[in-house]
DNA sequence: CCCACACATGGAAGCGCTTCCACCGCAATA
DNA sequence: TATTGCGGTGGAAGCGCTTCCATGTGTGGG
């Protein structure tokens, strides 16, 4: 074990031959140095292999590079769903691409306050708030204004991002509507989401447009919850003939609740998902659901955090359908 | 805008009446101090809501708390496998457990150097590498030493934990051998990734036993590739009867492969995966496989690094046979 | 009654870095 | 020639913290 420390800026600054002032404003790139010593420098970085302490630099400029991830619902079931893991793709693509480190923390819904201690060390860049809650993003520290995102509508004063599931919605009732189909049930996401209301709203203005009266039930995003949800509205209104669930995850429980009901869809009653996950097309039958970008917005939610833009309001992505076997 | 400044230790100290290196004492946790002092500053700390600086703490102690989970295999298809999701909820738990932050690191599998960059202001407690390769594993920064495990096999110098795949694939395989099959394929994981090389060792073995001969195709955990291999697979051999992926996506994308080329399943040909993520009891058949307690393996290797267990070698978890419908 | 010994404590150093500031030499201007 | 201006530079301060060390302060034993 030989006790090889690891170079730091006054090795660099001793190799190259200059002051350790000289040396910073080279590694950093700020403030004027001439050709020569950043040449000298820019040989001693390399041949010492050096890389600068993060911590260090954090600690005296105040304010860090690292791009964090908050998903607030602190449940195995939040991870299940592919959801989060493509924002956090995306994400992880945008901080390689301004080669910032990504760190993520999973909050309970119920102590936003934990929001006030990713602070930590000042070592944050950015923040960005998946299924921001109201209550969560009131308590962001101060440290982090103005560098501020969320994905999912609900932010206050912080640039926020979502999917147009208004619009979303309406395609995929409609269809069900063209398609003949009048009793339309609704599996929704879960209540202190409040991304899910305006999806709800289109549901209703369908509806009453169309003359079929509202049948919604309570969901997660849980596939679980679909099966569940499935047998709850077969048994309450067995005439229906067509489920829309707001997630796909949850679509596909469905399916599988109506399976084991003796159910055939879309014979007997159509099923229509949220999101264009991966296993939409895999299922039997294949999943009809309208497209979540989420890969679009979640970078641009990283991007509009790394690079200070200071707008506020919500964004709305595109949401378009696709017409499988399954309704 | 009031330049209202977060407490800092110094502040503790005054509002306690007492010196820094006392408050630091009682903060910590580390070296004596009366009880007088921890009551007084325990209040103070409550009423400034002082929150220590990781960046400072990290500085000075030249090692952080923060949990790294560095994924190798930098392409999107790494996350929309639900492996890496589970991996990184059950670390997310350890961490809320041992109330430290994650960080999440992709790396590019031919860059294995980046990983050197991963001591990023010594603010790591403890790294875990998922899909080791081993050139990746050789460049862990020296800072991070005996705090480093492995998730999946290959691993030298570090503990390593994965899931039994040979035994794994023996169950499997000896089921498909059991209920009459014997002109079975494999369609295997991404060669880069040495674990994947114990469960085809297996698949051998138990072909070599029950006399049928080996039928191999590269994957690469994808269902997209699943698809393809199935149809490769088919006009290769077609009288194959039954086809064993190592990774329930894939085999969903065998399923839909099949199903595409008319193929009945299990009817013509039986299909098993490994895993059993959640969507193999979804898919129609549902798909039978084996086991993966990935929460488990996460949450001991996660727990390894922050405790510093020096142990050495891999561990490996039980598989278990789940037979659905498919085979 | 004094010394040794623990325990508590505060002063000060220093982790690696950025940045203010004073300074220097040089070219351009008067 | 004397003066200004400016790009380039190094010294030094200081970010918030831990920890070494020397210095009190109270106990028990000789």
């Amino acid at each position: 074990m030989t006790a090889e420390r690891t170079a730091t800026l006054d090795d660099v600054a001793r190799a190259a031959g200059v002051s350790r002032a000289t040396a910073s404003r080279v590694v950093t790139g700020q403030g004027p140095a001439s050709q020569r010593s950043r040449d000298r420098v820019a040989a001693a970085v390399a041949s010492l292999g050096y890389v600068p302490d993060a911590s260090a630099r954090a600690l005296v400029t105040r304010t860090g590079t690292r791009l964090a991830i908050a998903v607030i619902g602190h449940t195995a079931a939040v991870l299940d769903d592919p959801y989060v893991g493509r924002v956090l793709t995306s994400a992880a693509h945008v901080a390689a691409e301004r080669e910032v480190g990504v760190s993520l923390h999973w909050l309970p819904l119920h102590d936003p306050g934990s929001l006030a201690r990713l602070a930590d060390g000042r070592g944050l860049g950015g923040l960005v708030v998946v299924n921001p809650t109201r209550p969560a993003l009131e308590t962001v520290p101060r440290a982090l204004r103005g560098r501020v995102a969320a994905v999912g509508v609900g932010a206050r004063d912080v640039p926020s991002f979502d999917v147009d599931n208004r619009a979303g919605t309406d395609g995929v009732v409609r269809h069900l509507v063209r398609t003949g189909r009048r009793r339309i049930a609704m599996v929704t996401g879960p209540s202190w989401l409040p991304c899910g209301d305006r999806a709800v709203e289109a549901y209703h203005e369908v509806l009453r447009e169309s003359g079929g009266e509202p049948r919604v039930v309570p969901g997660d995003f849980t596939a679980g919850r679909g099966a569940e949800a499935a047998v709850e509205i077969m048994a309450r209104w067995p005439d229906t003939d067509a489920v829309f669930a707001l997630s796909d995850l949850t679509a596909l429980g469905v399916l599988d609740g109506l399976h084991a009901l003796g159910v055939r869809v879309p014979g007997d009653v159509a099923v229509a998902g949220f999101d264009d996950i991966a296993f939409a097309g895999l299922s039997r039958p294949a999943l009809t659901t309208s497209t979540h970008p989420v890969e679009e917005i979640a970078t641009a939610a990283a991007r509009s955090v790394l690079d200070r833009h200071a707008t506020s309001g919500t964004t709305f992505y595109p949401s378009a359908l696709v017409v499988r076997d399954s309704a």
